[in-house]
DNA sequence: CGAACATCCGCGCGC
DNA sequence: CGGATGTTCG
């Protein structure tokens, strides 16, 4: 089915569900569906299992990667994991690349992590494993990321651990390889519906096909339904190839084709600025979207002084909208990338209106909370190396980088895992002092799997973890105002595991840590409600609808980005995400530019986005135009503070003479303004203080070197 | 070894 | 600007 925005591609897809099973073509457990998030998941299952009842819990509706898994937990003794294996993100898969590229010696700045794990992450997404990408490696820089493939590829597999694209990639070749696997999938799945078909990657396309299968056993092939709109293929970066839904007629044979254009969500006001937008894309199947609403209200244009200045903008709109009766939660505000959130929140904290960012920082990035799920991951699997290496000195135990290396090395000499080099930490010929410290971060791994083998559920898995580690008492015994956020945090990882238990009475850690591993950022989006602005990336906002749709920052190389500037291809990529941003509007579309934007730190000027020329102007009234923009353009409002912090630093150079302190003086410092000395300590060169600095927090400080002035 | 500071470099979307 | 990495020194 190829249908438009707003079209209702997932409501068809639901209502074929409920046709099946009403008509009694299909049982419940007969069903795979996939999904683009976990959220829409579950609301699919819902809905449908409010018609048909309790049995509805037996499709499998999902994303693909955790279908997968699904699969894998099954299967993946086949190919030689553990049914326990490990999930790897982007940041674990980064860091083993890291250290892969320091055991070859490589220059990091030639061959950044960053850049090898992308490419490796591509190739996956072909399905081309190392040893068939090593033959045809041209340059030296191909050789070396052969070199670095072969490696990650055995890391892992010596981790008992997947990347995100192995969950995919593996589940295709344990169909491909192993025919009694296939037919159990074959047997088990009459009918395979996909949404969102234009955001499949190659490996997810011949996953399809396998799970479909070819009738080789005498079992028909899975009748199979898929549902998209090439002009929403918004994920090429990551893989997803167009082609496999404009294709979808010759790779399935006697496939039929509806086309849907009529939209349910949008006045045609909207309508007529995407087609207009969208028509300046190539080489598409045109379609023109049209409504029977009305034409509505009229775009709304403004052109901002700078990023502030349309940041506050937009939240004047919005007061005035929610004046008018609008639920704030209807209004939503967009961005190409989340660095260009912050102004937007600054001015919406001194506004007073309530807001939510969606997946700025997100909670399961965090540093603290991916330091907790590393001491469950090796609690759970011992050889994943990553998340050993990861927590060995967090929180510090006077382990570092030397005694890492130092263990490593003996790891690859032996061919053993990062734990057992560990516990033979007596021939690696390090210190008897970095020993003892070993063998006390190994009792306390010993203890916490002691207590999981005992039976302790994920969540009283979560409170050991966070209580014998050490993470909690060193955030609290910290006066970091910032480790209150953190610990704050870790309480929260506490409560979702609490939630993890409420659903899943007899879930496992290994359930627990794959839940947490594969949430999207649209899943932990909350609904409309609760009066909360709603801010988040174009990427995010895909499937979302809002009565007023604040599209920002279209501004040459913000939006279109920089980086597609240069590339036909990815021009139309940034295309089909205006056109995605713009269709998400039901009533009210409002569109902004800055003249001079905060990038890098550093004031810069972008022209126009290109955008802005192909919507139609009889549709947008310009509440603000660059004409209007004041003088004041270059004139450095912002910058010009450096004197004062320059000369702060040309004066902790000069050590003089010792200032002579004791408990109750004040003191002026030049960071951090005015303190109390609380105590001092040490005489001379070691003389020190502890000094208070209200909102700075307390200081030790070394007063041979501090900048202090006695008042 | 690790705190504190200096410097460098980047910010592109994500399962 | 801010996180990651490098350097210095007690």
């Amino acid at each position: 089915m190829v249908a438009g925005a707003g079209s209702g591609k997932t409501r068809v897809l639901t209502r074929r569900i409920g046709h099946l099973l009403a008509t009694g073509q299909a049982v419940p457990s007969e069903i795979l569906a996939i999904t683009f998030t976990n959220k829409a998941a579950t609301e699919m299952k819902e809905r449908v299992t409010a018609a048909v009842g309790p049995v509805g819990q037996r499709m499998w509706v999902s994303t693909f990667h955790s279908a997968c898994v699904r699969i894998l937990r099954r299967q993946a003794h086949h190919l030689g994991f553990p049914s326990s294996f490990s999930i790897y993100d982007t940041d674990d898969s980064r860091r083993l690349i890291t250290n892969i590229g320091k055991d070859l010696d490589l220059d990091p700045r030639k061959y950044r992590p960053r850049g090898l794990a992308h490419q490796i992450s591509a190739l996956k997404n072909e399905l081309i494993d190392h040893e068939a990408f090593a033959p045809t490696a041209q340059t030296e820089s191909q050789e070396v990321l052969a070199q670095v493939y072969r490696l990650y590829t055995e890391r892992l597999q010596r981790a008992g651990a997947m990347d995100f694209d192995d969950l995919i990639g593996n589940t295709v070749a344990v169909l491909s390889l192993f025919d009694s696997v296939a037919a159990y999938y074959h047997r088990l799945f009459a009918h395979i519906l996909i949404d969102e078909y234009q955001d499949t990657n190659r490996a997810q396309y011949e996953l399809v096909r396998r799970m479909v299968g070819d009738g080789a056993e005498g079992l028909d092939p899975a009748e199979l339904c898929v549902v998209g709109d090439s002009d929403q293929s918004i994920y090429a970066f990551r893989g997803a190839d167009v082609r496999n839904i404009e294709e979808f007629e010759k790779d399935f044979p006697g496939a039929e084709v509806v086309l849907l254009e009529q939209n349910y969500r949008s006045t045609q006001t909207i309508l007529s600025a995407a087609n207009a937008l969208i028509s300046h894309n190539t080489g598409r199947r045109d379609k023109r979207l049209w409504t029977d609403a009305g034409d509505g209200e009229q775009i709304v244009g403004y052109v901002a002084d700078d990023d502030r200045d349309e940041a506050a903008f937009v939240v004047n709109e919005i007061q005035r909208l929610t004046s008018e009766g609008l639920d704030a939660g209807e209004i939503a505000i967009f961005y190409r990338t989340h660095a260009q959130s912050r102004p937007l929140e600054e001015v919406l904290l001194r506004s007073g209106l309530k807001y939510r960012i969606v997946g700025n920082v997100r909670f399961y990035e965090r540093r603290e909370v991916r330091d907790a799920l590393a001491y469950l991951r090796a609690v759970s699997n011992p050889e994943d190396d990553v998340a050993v290496t990861r927590i060995l000195n967090v929180p510090k135990r006077g382990l570092g980088d030397r005694t890492v290396e130092q263990v490593a090395a003996f790891a690859a000499r032996e061919q053993i895992t990062f734990e057992a080099a560990l516990r033979r930490a007596s021939e690696t010929g390090i210190g008897p002092r970095a020993e003892t410290r070993i063998g006390a971060f190994l009792a306390l791994l010993d203890e916490l799997r002691m207590l999981l083998d005992s039976g302790a559920d994920p969540e009283e898995m979560v409170e050991a973890v966070l209580e014998q580690s050490g993470l909690v008492g060193e955030l609290q015994a910290s006066n970091d105002p910032q480790d209150e956020s953190r610990l704050e945090n870790l309480a929260q990882l506490a409560s979702v595991a609490g939630e993890f238990m409420n659903d899943n009475a007899d879930g496992t850690l290994a359930d627990f840590l794959e839940r947490v591993a594969l949430v999207a950022e649209a899943d932990e989006l909350p609904d409309h409600e609760g009066g909360l602005v709603t801010l988040m990336t174009l990427h995010t906002a895909k499937g979302l609808e809002f009565d007023a749709v604040f599209l920002t920052g279209l501004e040459e190389s913000v939006f279109p980005h920089a980086r597609s500037l240069d590339d036909p291809v990815e021009l139309q990529e940034e295309r089909r995400l205006a056109y995605v941003g713009v269709t998400r509007a039901r009533k009210q579309l409002y569109i902004s530019r800055a003249a001079m934007r905060m990038q890098f730190g550093t004031p810069s000027s972008n022209p126009p986005s290109r955008f802005l020329e192909e919507l139609p102007d009889s549709l947008i009234h310009w509440k603000r135009t660059g004409r209007d923009l004041s003088r004041r353009v270059s004139a450095g409002g912002r910058g010009a503070a450096p004197a004062l912090a320059q000369a702060a630093g040309s004066a902790r150079r000069t050590a003089g003479p010792i200032v002579d302190l004791t408990a109750g003086d004040n003191v002026l410092h030049p960071k951090f303004g005015l303190g109390t000395v609380v105590s001092t300590a040490g005489e001379a060169d070691k003389a020190e203080a502890h000094i208070d600095f209200g909102s700075e927090g307390v200081k030790r400080l070394l007063l041979r070197y501090a900048p202090v002035e006695k008042l």
